[in-house]
DNA sequence: GTCTATAGGCAGATAGAC
DNA sequence: GTCTATCTGCCTATAGAC
């Protein structure tokens, strides 16, 4: 691992621990040994660190997300995968959904336009898969945009909840997730 | 109302907007058209804005989850009346919710040790209805801690949708987060 | 109740030695 | 690659005039 990954990995935890305003970069070089101005051989600013941490989960979610869409299954079996996608995103990167979904709004110019479109696509996509399946009567159309909101807010949610139950095993965690979110639209 | 109320629905607002650590004494001030030392006339500290704007709503929902608690009435009665209260509380304090689920833990000493026994006693009230339910054959049996998440971070999370979606009525919301999150564990 | 002036501290970041 | 020293600027908060 580069010193710079060991950086964001420090910082991505301190982030997740206190929140990206209330991490210094002195907090982030006393956690690694060093001083802070040492820091800055390796990356430009704290906005960087901070970008590599969101952009690259945001870039999985993204890349997953047109995995699922691609293919051609239900659109039951779609949702089913996009639950299964976050379950997975969410065991390997936790801590840097902290950032991703309280401290997005800290990034700037291309990197935050960047940002909102990748979570407005992936949004979009999600949409689409929930009138796919109203359309061809996999879900029931009662509240289609409750529905959406309701699983998102659910999965956007789940890093605290992994954290705090203390990182149960992956595949019982996919099953309990698809089995709750699926029973209610189907 | 009052100088001080007035810098807390200020407060409250730019809160919302960037979160307590990004905003300054200067901002607030400033959106209310006086100088950043003239607040402390009014209020002791930037703290104490913090505090009045998240344990006032955590006492709203303190006395709420007591009332419901204390019926007696089904439990499925009881889950809808909690989501009532959620949808109740969104609408009139959606900006304060914003606090709550984000800077709570900028909050110190009593105020921080008050606002975390009001969220432990309120997640573990929520926890005994749906064990209630389950005793009584009302509630499946089948994640009862994975349902009880799965609402949880709905509800929490619908400030956000509450503003995104321009503000719906206040039945309608109700009566659709009740069918979709009740049909799911029944 | 608001102002100006300012204290005291900490923030992000740079320069240059080793 | 890390250090010390330091710059500049913003932060919360206070003192005291009006």
């Amino acid at each position: 691992m580069s010193r710079k990954e060991e950086i964001i990995q420090v910082a991505s935890r301190l982030f997740y621990e206190k929140g990206y305003k209330t991490v210094s970069m002195r907090d982030i070089a006393t956690a690694m040994d060093i001083k802070a101005a040492s820091l800055y051989n390796h990356i430009n600013s704290k906005q960087e660190i901070l970008s590599e941490i969101i952009l690259k989960v945001a870039e999985e979610f993204t890349v997953g997300m047109e995995k699922v869409v691609s293919e051609n299954s239900s659109a039951i079996k779609k949702v089913e995968k996009v639950i299964e996608m976050h379950v997975d995103i969410t065991v390997n990167y936790s801590e840097a959904l902290a950032s991703l979904n309280n401290d997005w709004m800290h990034l700037e110019k291309e990197d935050l336009l960047a940002f909102v479109k990748m979570r407005e696509d992936y949004e979009e996509n999600f949409r689409k898969i929930i009138k796919q399946g109203i359309d061809s009567g996999e879900i029931k159309s009662y509240h289609p945009e409750v529905i959406l909101f309701s699983i998102f807010s659910t999965l956007r949610t789940l890093y605290l909840w992994y954290q705090k139950r203390g990182k149960v095993d992956v595949n019982i965690l996919k099953k309990d997730m698809v089995s709750v979110l699926i029973k209610g639209i189907v």
